[in-house]
DNA sequence: ATAATAATTGCACTTCCATTGCATTGATTT
DNA sequence: AAATCAATGCAATGGAAGTGCAATTATTAT
């Protein structure tokens, strides 16, 4: 069982006590969250350093971005084995217009989609809205 | 061959000159378009006009809404027979990160997508993201 | 045709999220 | 311990989306 220290370290990403507290925010929920969802948590800190420990988790690849079409940039951890920069691992994310909740259905890869001639496919997003799960039943 | 007048009446909408050149713009632009570029193309017109407009073009189902993760939402006409509104019609967009351009690939439809027991798929996006025909070349 | 009514347009303003500059604090390295 | 570099906090900005209201224009009814 890796640390978050080790974690954080095996990814470049140097540890601060803040960094540790918003990685374990992270693991913890189980949906994406907004910028704000993580300002909410957080109260004690300032917006901008939550917005920057965010950023650079993405660009370190431990985070991904998620664009539910809400308007409002959601955050999820990567799995474990996650390589999203890959496209043959793009999963897709289901968006509940009821709770306006965003998960991430690693399970549910995305199928192969073809484009036309000339064009080249470097990156998909597949959004699917509805009702989730806990809203349906 | 239908008139701009005639399309707008049989959609309910109110014909303005206004709305007729927007939609002249929209016709002529072979890609999607921002609330800027309609801006850009019609200086002399106020934003919430424009605004407006697109608004209800879209409401009354000749213009759809792309959100192609730019963080800006786009527009595009519609097919002659397209039917936004159902989702086996749906259709999946282009974008390329060299142009910035976003295309509707309108011959592409989206594959049926699976999601979990208890989850209920209402509508789907999907964006492709790489480098256009045009770019490519 | 004209008055009454309703829809459209323009202006001003607000809100919300994303982002940046700069000073300060804190951590690392020499 | 000093110097260096990264991280944090504060303040401010920018951009896009959206709203209220007044003025204008079109539509309907008299």
């Amino acid at each position: 069982m890796e640390t978050i220290e080790q974690i954080l370290e095996s990814k470049n990403i140097r540890v601060t006590a803040m960094r540790m507290l918003i990685y374990k925010f992270l693991v913890e929920k189980e949906v994406a969250v907004t910028l704000s969802d993580i300002e909410n948590a957080f109260e004690k800190a300032d917006r901008t350093t939550l917005y920057r420990t965010i950023k650079t988790f993405e660009e370190k690849d431990i985070v991904h971005q998620i664009d539910d079409g809400t308007g409002i940039t959601k955050y999820a951890l990567c799995e474990k084995d996650c390589n999203c920069e890959i496209e043959t691992d793009l999963h897709l994310h289901f968006h509940c217009t009821n709770c306006n909740k965003t998960i991430c259905l690693t399970e549910n890869k995305i199928p192969k989609i073809t484009v036309p001639d000339g064009f080249i496919s470097e990156n998909v997003n597949l959004v699917v809205k509805g009702i989730c799960d806990k809203c349906s039943g």
